[in-house]
RNA sequence: GGUGGGAUGGCUGAGUGGACGAAAGCGGCGGUCUUGAAAACCGUUGUGGCGCAAGCCACCGUGGGUUCGAAUCCUACUCCCACCGCCA
């Protein structure tokens, strides 16, 4: 979430920010509130300033034996009053904190302003767009020639847009997740977490997921009397990894913190029906390896890059071609400040493919999940960086690699790299 | 799923209604001493909120409650530990 002090005293630039990111948030609501709720707060802490002195008071009455029945008759007055107070004061706070929760994060100043889609700058592109003498076969049919994924059977055991990978295709998942996870533990300096597949509440709301998105979830666990027992499938592994050090204050010598994870990803894709769901385009549980930084806020944007560079190496050792873009206002996720998407090239339908998402949160997630550090022993407690990228999501890999290397006879041949993790197999078919 | 025990500051741990934001020890930081270090000694050392400020307020797992006053009493919950049951 943002500062609240920082919408106090920013309230226009924040407005213009919700205009710009097509986003609506009750903010004139959340400034009357808090002007509120200041007043009575400081309204009653004078009160119990007031309380405060005369309890010790009739403490000092008692111990000299001496009588206080009239002092502590006035106090019970008072003592009621200042419940009242009290009571008014948290329901405004409450309200507020359910506002802020719904208030995206202002964008870095580089972020476009944008419309839609079409307004992402497009940063730099990567490799030859491969072309062929042969009518390439779409990703969905050659997989089921080959005998790699069972699209049937997937929806037939969970319902439409799960899909069931066999065989090769199953070995091939694991493949790339294996290789995915060796190339940023041992190139790139990310410790390997396999974290709970599933999130309670304040987790989910630590990284930003809920409230906003929470349609979008699946819920598998629901406790009507403590909402923050509810479970969640994980939409992403940025979900336990980033909330790991919730509540926590690190110290300042640990940062930069680098994680790279594997997960499944749980989505509902709710409102999303009917588009680009062909395939393995858009599925409801796909594999992803995640990586997770936690910084210091003068360094994020350089990590922020470097981060990007980690991730574009997973699609550079397997030779396929993609571009980087950057999200304009109102393309950027709800929790980022600024953030580059990594689209592969998928030959057969000819167009980009979304397979990470590299974003810098800024202090924002920091912020609703309190993750702090100190810079040096004693120093003042401030919130870190956190900054994510996928290294990358599996299946739109999947549908590049059965694009960019299938041959004129319906086989497929296997990158190098991936060979090893495969059983030195160099073709599939 | 059952029974029992527990949760206090960076850590260990005292505190069962009134000067307790909290003893003591360890650790951290600063200093004295020392050629330097160790030891010893001295000092210091939580977080957040409101306020221009002085300052005030809150926080002893979390939420409610009792009371003039709660770390302390009541209550619900969460998590941890141990044992039993079940189980890959």
């Amino acid at each position: 979430m943002i500062d609240l002090k920082f919408i106090r005293e920013n309230t226009e630039d924040v407005r213009q920010m919700l205009a710009e990111r097509h986003t609506e948030a009750d903010l004139d609501r959340l400034v009357e509130l808090d002007t509120r709720w200041r007043e009575n707060l400081t309204h009653t802490q004078s009160l119990k300033a007031h309380q405060n002195q005369v309890s010790q008071q009739i403490a000092q009455l008692k111990k000299a034996k001496q009588d206080a029945t009239e002092t502590i008759a006035e106090m019970r007055e008072l003592s009621q009053k200042i419940k009242e107070l009290t009571a008014e004061a948290n329901a405004a706070k409450a309200e507020i904190d359910a506002i802020l929760l719904t208030i995206p994060n202002m964008p870095e100043a580089s972020t476009p302003v944008g419309t839609s889609e079409a307004d992402n700058i497009e940063i730099k592109t990567w490799g030859e767009l491969p072309s062929f003498d042969f009518e390439l076969k779409p990703h969905w049919e050659l997989a089921e020639q080959l005998g790699l994924v069972d699209f049937q059977r997937g929806a037939k055991v969970a319902g439409s847009n799960f899909v069931l990978f066999k065989g090769l295709g199953a070995r091939l998942e694991r493949a790339l997740i294996q290789f995915m996870l060796d190339l940023h533990t041992t190139q790139h300096g990310y410790t390997e977490i396999s974290p709970p597949f599933l999130a309670n509440r304040p987790t989910m709301t630590g990284t930003g997921q809920i409230p906003k998105l929470e349609a979008d979830m699946y819920r598998c666990d629901r406790d009507e009397e403590n909402p923050d027992s509810d479970l969640f499938l994980i939409p992403t592994a940025e979900v336990p990894v980033t909330n790991m050090f919730a509540g926590e204050i690190l110290s300042g010598d640990e940062l930069p913190i680098y994680y790279t994870a594997y997960t499944p990803c749980f989505r509902r894709e709710a409102g999303a029906y009917g588009k680009d769901t062909r395939g393995l385009q858009r599925i409801h549980q796909f594999d992803k390896v995640e990586m997770v930084k936690f910084t210091t806020p003068e360094t994020s944007y350089v990590e922020h890059e470097a981060l990007l560079a980690n991730a574009e190496s997973v699609l550079q050792a397997l030779g396929l071609p993609y571009r980087v873009v950057q999200h304009c206002t109102v393309e950027l996720s709800f929790a980022a400040a600024k953030c580059y998407d990594i689209e592969v090239w998928a030959p057969a339908r000819q167009r980009f493919l979304e397979v990470s998402s590299c974003s810098n949160f800024e202090a924002f997630q920091a912020r609703r999940a309190n993750i702090r550090f100190r810079r040096t022993a004693g120093a003042k407690p401030e919130f870190v960086h956190t900054l994510n990228a996928s290294g990358t999501a599996l299946p739109r890999v999947v549908i590049a690699l059965l694009e960019t290397y299938q041959n004129p006879d319906g086989t497929l041949r296997v990158p190098a790299v991936l060979q090893s993790y495969i059983g030195g197999l160099t073709q599939i078919g």
